[in-house]
DNA sequence: ATCCCTGCAAATTCTTTGCAAGTTT
DNA sequence: AAACTTGCAAAGAATTTGCAGGGAT
C-alpha cells in the first residue's frame, strides 16, 4: 500500500512531509532511526519528524523497536513481524516465520545464536477502552 | 536468584551500585525506566546510572523495552516473556504464555484488545560470532 | 472557513565523556 | 598491585514546546 492511502485509510490529513517520512521508511527499513530519518530528509524540520513518527505511531501505522545505541527504529506495522537483534553489534534483521512453537531457547537459526526472545503484544487495555 | 549471584556468575565485579540497581529493578518491575530508578536511588550519580544499566544488557542480564513516551525499560531476562502493551495509555503489562500460536491478529486477551504483536530474538549474528 | 500542520527558535531534558579518587579482585 | 568502577562536572545530543504562518478538507 502507498503512503498516500496509508493516511487516507487512517483518517490522517494528507500532508507531502507525512508522505515523505513513510516513504523515507519504507526505503530504509530496519534503518529507520530518527538520525537517519532525518539525515535523508535535510529539509524538514526536526521537530516536525518527532511529531509526525508520533501521530503515525499512535495511529498503529508504525511499531517501534530498539536499535543500536538505544535508537528507536520505526516499522511499518502491516504485517505480524519478527526480528533477530544482535546483543554485540544491535544488527536488526528480519526472520519471516516464527520459529518457536515453545520455549525453545538457546537454539540457532541460520548460523545466528539465540540468547534470549520477547514476544511484544500491543493494542488496548481494557482501562483505555 | 539475588542480585549478587546474578553479578557473580556472569563475571562481574560486585559492587554496591550494581547490586543497588538491580535490587530496584525486582522492585520495580515493568516501571523500572531510567528516570524512575534514578528518582529512587537519589545517592547514586545519573551517569553511573546509564553505565551499569548498559553493562547489564551488554551482558545479557537486563533487556529491553519501548514504554510510554519512548522511555526504555529494563526487565531481568530470566526467562521467556510476553508483555502487552497499551498503545493509547502506554502500560505495559506481563502475561503468562504466548497466545498467538500462527497469525492470530485482531483478538482478545482478557479484554485486552491485540492490534499487533512483535517477536523479538536477541543473540548473536554471523558476523560477531 | 475551520481546523490542523509545519517551521522556527528556544528551552528543556537526556546521555555521554574525561579524569581523579576510590573499590574490587 | 593491577584493573576496573564511581562521582563529579562539563559537554554534547536528543526531544519538547509555544507560537505565527501556511495548508488540507
Amino acid at each position: 500500500m502507498n503512503s498516500i492511502d496509508i493516511l487516507k485509510n487512517n483518517n490522517l490529513k494528507v500532508t507531502k512531509q507525512r508522505i515523505e517520512i513513510l516513504d523515507m521508511i519504507n526505503i530504509l527499513g530496519l534503518n529507520s532511526s530518527i538520525k537517519n530519518i532525518s539525515s535523508k530528509i535535510t529539509d524538514m524540520d526536526k521537530s516536525t519528524i518527532y511529531r509526525i513518527l508520533n501521530i503515525l505511531y499512535e495511529n498503529g501505522i508504525l511499531e517501534k523497536i530498539i536499535g543500536k545505541d538505544n535508537q528507536i527504529i520505526y516499522v511499518i506495522s502491516d504485517e505480524h513481524k519478527h526480528y533477530m537483534k544482535c546483543l554485540k553489534c544491535g544488527s536488526i534483521q528480519e526472520i519471516d516465520k516464527c520459529p518457536f512453537d515453545d520455549n525453545k531457547n538457546n537454539s540457532n537459526i541460520n548460523g545466528f545464536k539465540v540468547i534470549r526472545h520477547s514476544l511484544i503484544i500491543e493494542g488496548i487495555c481494557k482501562n483505555c477502552q
